[in-house]
DNA sequence: GTTTTTCTGTTGCAAAAGCAACAAATTATT
DNA sequence: AATAATTTGTTGCTTTTGCAACAGAAAAAC
């Protein structure tokens, strides 16, 4: 299935219609959020990378999600009962959009276009995100590191339509987004390799099977 | 952040004002559905508990979700890409609401009640599982077993307000939900008492830390 | 264009997790 | 109530993963 919803037709047409929606642009490495509870803040992607990162107490850096243009995020999606802080950083030049979950629910009290329009198609928004998350999900229970790669390169592969691709962001951040060791990811790349499933130069890879 | 919506109330006074709605009752072990691409069945779970399980080529079986009451499911929630086949299957008597997602997009041709109410609080209802699927994903990417054990602890125990309770499900079950080995498990779980971090007397765990 | 920083690639060793197999306990089934 | 099936609990051994440390390549900053 797919969305009905442009997004980005919907972002040029009425990003200026109502005045409680701020536009910020952030350089790299910038913070652009941190999650609190009960703020309730809803978050557009117009251009750039962002993610989504927390760090444990053992120094583990996880990347939860990563987003491209038109990904939505905030601390709606979120039921912070954690003790670990969860950073939005931006990791190129990157414009996001900002505005209150609460204004969509009450289409905002001016009912301004671009909050009547966000509300309407919110089911199919929040959707696409269930849809991602699932995703993740089933990269995050394959048993080895080796599942975890191909599984990721299979997702990247189909949506490129293509079996030769550029990875999204550096391997030390794959292995972050993962959740494995970065050395020991390294060493399952080599023998993904030596047994003929992919080639790899730099973070440039081919898949070899099927 | 809690939902507005109460779900009980709304499925005890609309179930049967539409006829595109169907309601069955499964018993233990029965298959619930199969997720099938493109078909955007929705379901809530009226009573009972059933999981949404994946069976990998290596003999894996992963609990990708576990409901109970009121939760909702469906192949709406997922981009069917993966070659493994997705069940959701009963752990005990239940009853299920099924529709179609489009009848709710569309409300329903008919107009009826329950497809009204049900599209406009669809957005709440979407929400609260992306907040359970983000707090899935926080456990699993917790970097060891004791640490996933002590999340999934922590999350039992909030929800309960009490340190101490029965697991929502078996001991193979919660293994296969934390994607490791059973037996390393117990392991674990063996080291979690001699450490002083819990007591354990079968299923009912107590958590002595905080 | 040089320096600094980050990222890639590699390895030996240590620790953690998986596998297999089995007995005891518990729960279902007849 | 007896039998069958499943779950819990345990352990020795193997494999996988993580950790630490470092050199070279690439990218970013100055």
């Amino acid at each position: 299935m797919y969305l009905d919803f442009d997004i980005s037709e919907f972002v040029n047409n009425f990003e200026h219609s109502c005045t409680k929606v701020q536009k910020k642009l952030f350089s790299k490495n910038e913070i652009i959020t941190s999650y609190i509870a009960k703020r309730n803040q809803f978050c557009i992607l117009l251009s750039g990378n962002a993610d989504l990162v927390r760090y444990d107490l053992n120094g583990n850096r996880t990347i939860v999600e990563h987003f491209s243009k038109y990904d939505v995020f905030g601390e709606v999606f979120y039921n912070i009962t954690t003790n670990n802080e969860l950073l939005v950083e931006a990791r190129k030049k990157s414009e996001v959009l900002f505005y209150s979950y609460d204004d969509i629910k009450q289409k905002c009290r001016s009912n301004c276009k671009f909050h009547q329009i966000l509300s309407k198609n919110l089911p199919e928004l929040i959707l696409g995100k269930v849809m991602d998350l699932n995703m993740r999900i089933e990269l995050l229970t394959k048993r080895s590191i080796r599942d975890k790669l191909l599984g990721f390169f299979n997702l990247i592969s189909t949506r490129n339509l293509s079996k030769s691709f550029t990875l999204p962001f550096s391997l030390t951040d794959l292995a972050d987004y993962l959740s494995i060791d970065r050395s020991a990811m390294m060493r399952e790349l080599k023998l993904l390799k030596e047994d003929g499933f992919i080639e790899k130069v730099g973070n440039k890879i081919i898949l070899l099977y099927k």
